[in-house]
DNA sequence: CAAATACATTACCCAATGGTAAAGTGTTCG
DNA sequence: CGAACACTTTACCATTGGGTAATGTATTTG
């Protein structure tokens, strides 16, 4: 079986799959008819087999609302994965780690939730 | 062509290749043999493929040294295609960032250097 | 200079991936 | 209840990707 953090780098390696993940982070919730209508080249049935390759990583998580699927985030998943792989390359991340830093400092904006 | 950012996930997507920047980070510098030493089920030409991918994504670049090839990370190249991207995210990343942070105020390790 | 070393490139193979179209499942609406 | 809706699953296809073996190219060494 496959290590959770390779699922979610494997994940992560589609650029589609990562505007997915963008939009969520953007706007909170979404269907999957919403997710499909920002991918006009994709078929209904690619978004949801991206949707599915996210779901496996852990990435996000779906709720039903009558028939359709409300889907969000799952961000633990992307820390938990990403933050100690990244932390290997703390020492050369000081320039980033600054600009992040001082993102943090600003204090951290609101979780996008949908109305 | 593929954009930048493209590249890179891709290129952090094997397994094998993020191993291989994990030991550049490690260890500093090492040449391919020293590498190849680390994938007992790797043959070299395969080593070497993966090189060639991290270098067309800029995360690592080589210096020659008579007949070897000293490789090296490049690190802006990994932190300028992550940390805008991270950003994104940065709501959903308070406790990953804390550690992140309390690691950077506990002193930024040397980096490390071959000798 | 010839042979050996240290890689890179090429040619090739198979498995995995991303995409579509078509069929399947559950839910709602008339 | 039947038709439409919102997805998901399946079947299928073309392309890519990771892997090896073989060949090519500098560089060094005997």
């Amino acid at each position: 079986m496959p290590e959770h953090r390779d699922e979610v780098f494997r994940a992560l390696a589609d650029p589609n799959r990562r505007r997915i993940l963008d939009l969520l982070a953007e706007r909170g919730t979404l269907t999957v008819s919403q997710l499909a209508a920002e991918f006009p080249d994709l078929v209904a049935s690619g978004i949801s087999k991206h949707l599915m390759g996210l779901r496996a990583a852990g990435l996000v998580a779906a709720t039903r609302r009558g028939r359709q699927q409300l889907y969000h985030l799952e961000p633990e998943a992307l820390a938990d994965a990403l933050a100690p792989w990244l932390a290997k390359y703390e020492p050369y991340w000081s320039a980033a780690l600054e600009r992040l830093r001082s993102l943090a400092e600003s204090g951290p904006p609101e979780r996008p939730q949908a109305p």
